[in-house]
DNA sequence: AAAGTCCTAGACAACGTTGTCATTGCAAGA
DNA sequence: TCTTGCAATGACAACGTTGTCTAGGACTTT
């Protein structure tokens, strides 16, 4: 029940303390049959170094910090698991920190995070991690970090980086609906701020052009990533002079709204109209049909975010040259709610 | 830029370590002079003390976990910021904890985490701080703890705890909808495990038979706190032999899914159908029209309980018998979803 | 005037850990 | 046999802070 300290277990073991801390450490330099004793002498007294100690002495930190400024909570509570799931990984610690990317003196809020709480670097979710203003800021400072944005291809500069590429996913997706003979396909924005959105409108784009269909401005239209923007938006579209037979939502909740709007019209999915979403979320799993989707693990995402900053923060000998980038391209995941175009 | 200590601050004033450290935590013995020039050189360095330091030397720690296994993100998020924003205030880290209550070694898992993290204390959310033998076997080791439940009355025990009358709260909702002449009114459930299911349950039928209403159960639909299964369930209602002319949801995101279906059904809100929900939670206000709830910021009730935490651990002279339970009751708040019944 | 009390402030040790340097023992090379 | 080198271990200080104890001065009390 007591807490043991490594002088417990030196004492019980019959060594010294720097011996003891060798061993935490893994330092290479102790005898195997040493380490064997003090290994179950640390089991038998259930030791577990001290975390405050281990920092001040090394004054180095096993705390990272996690900063969003993402307003959809089912984002911000994958992206907290996947962090979270690194970090029980590698024995770090949490510091979630939401924030506002419009406040002034956001690089100083961080900042001073960083040196108050001792974080060892941050992990930073878009969109504040899509604002380069902010992110070299951070970087000039010497702060340790790694961002997931949204990107076709591997930003410049030597900030670690997971990039998401938005854009080959969409770009399939449009290509699974066109090849299903819609040629009328709307395409419903999430916030333009989020680069996603851009990255998404992209490959749908891209795709409409590349098979030589026109990109009708009228069934193209901006809003946010929510149920509500995506249920209203679709009524607008259905109302409109073309309606079109596929709906491609930039989410999967705007596509659910999207889902839900259609079916409020009477009319149904996909025999009347496909609707496809991005994201994989349970709002795609849980809709009626199911949705069209594109897979991306928003944790595996964080996860493999947190794995960078950790590498990058301590550079193992001959990993040298290692990447400090991560591309992930998700996968179209095709479900029931997308069909055949009806002439 | 560098991080300056309390050694820094003492030689720039001209003073010992040991002032300035009283200084920082607000001793009393200190001349006022010298408070103030040492507090002007603590500005000057923008000193700030050495977490780490402190928890080591002191034993004590600046950290609270935040515990919860409530599988709404939405739910999950604003706690979060209550306890967050607590927490700033007093000057402590958060450590976040999602869990599974159900998992064998729960108890064991959390004592570990206080212990590992040096964790001051854990503010435990609902439903897995309605677990008594959790709460109990907790407290039992001696973790200090506060707990957000549900309940009318302050539950037996020494733990502090933050109640939410739920029962008392729903009791008014339900006497809002009969005030405008509502007899057949439907209650949709969230799930059973969650207390607050039952309390607003229970304040929802007491209402009805102190108005000698009878309780119907063709009205009465068991559920999740989802929008899709309050989307579902009503439109189950809206097909049955009695249809109600008033919704009573457990929850904004269920009322929310409520009023969907009824729209998709083509009829209007509050006209043909009365419709409430429970929260005041972003669902409730940017449905079309807003959403008749109860206020309830489960921020604020997170914060509180924050506050009650702390007060627990460092007991304040004089303040010995300061009650450690806070009772909660949502207000009701009428907005536009709810009108008389028709004839 | 001497003794006691209060107020303010400093010296020093300690919290648990790890980096630096020193020490021991033993095998290989001269 | 006597270095030389290396592997294994230990002694000690230091990280930044605060608790305990003590000291000096001003003020009150007898």
């Amino acid at each position: 029940m007591v807490k043991s300290t490594i002088k417990d277990v030196a004492r019980v073991a019959g060594v010294s303390l720097k011996t003891v801390s060798r061993i935490i450490n893994n330092e290479p330099t102790v005898r195997d049959e040493t380490r064997q004793k003090v290994l179950a002498v640390i089991e038998e007294l259930n030791y577990q170094p001290d975390m405050s100690a281990r920092n001040l002495r090394g004054n180095k930190s096993y705390a990272v910090g996690l900063v969003y400024d993402n307003p959809n909570p089912y984002y911000v509570v994958e992206v907290q698991q996947g962090v979270l799931a690194a970090c029980r990984e590698l024995g770090y610690s949490l510091q979630i920190h939401p924030c506002n990317a419009e406040s002034a003196n956001i690089v100083e809020e961080l900042a001073d995070l960083v040196r108050h709480s001792r974080l060892a670097g941050l992990v930073i979710a878009p969109p504040i991690s899509e604002d380069d203003a902010i992110v070299d800021a951070l970087h000039a400072r010497g702060i340790h970090l790694v961002r997931i944005i949204s990107a076709d291809k591997a930003p410049k500069g030597d900030i670690p980086c997971v990039f998401i590429n938005d854009r080959a996913a969409a770009h399939a997706v449009a290509e699974h609906l066109i090849g299903l003979g819609h040629r009328g396909i709307a395409f419903l924005w999430g916030q333009e701020e989020h680069h996603s959105s851009g990255e998404r409108f992209a490959g749908y784009r891209n795709a409409l052009l590349e098979h030589d269909i026109p990109v009708d401005d009228g069934l193209i239209l901006k809003g946010e990533y929510s149920f509500d923007s995506g249920f209203r938006r679709t009524l607008t579209l259905m109302e409109g002079p073309h309606r079109p037979s596929a709906i491609f939502g930039c989410n999967d909740e705007i596509a659910a709204g999207a889902l839900a709007a259609v079916k409020s019209m009477g009319l149904s999915v996909p025999a009347d109209v496909s609707i496809a979403g991005f994201e994989n979320s349970p709002f795609s799993k849980q809709a009626q049909p199911p949705l069209t989707t594109a897979a991306q693990s928003i944790g595996d995402v964080a996860r493999q975010a947190m794995l960078l900053l950790v590498a990058d923060m301590r550079p193992q000998a001959g990993q040298e040259g290692t990447a400090t980038v991560n591309e992930i391209i998700p996968e179209l995941i095709e479900r029931p709610s997308t069909g055949p175009a009806t002439a």
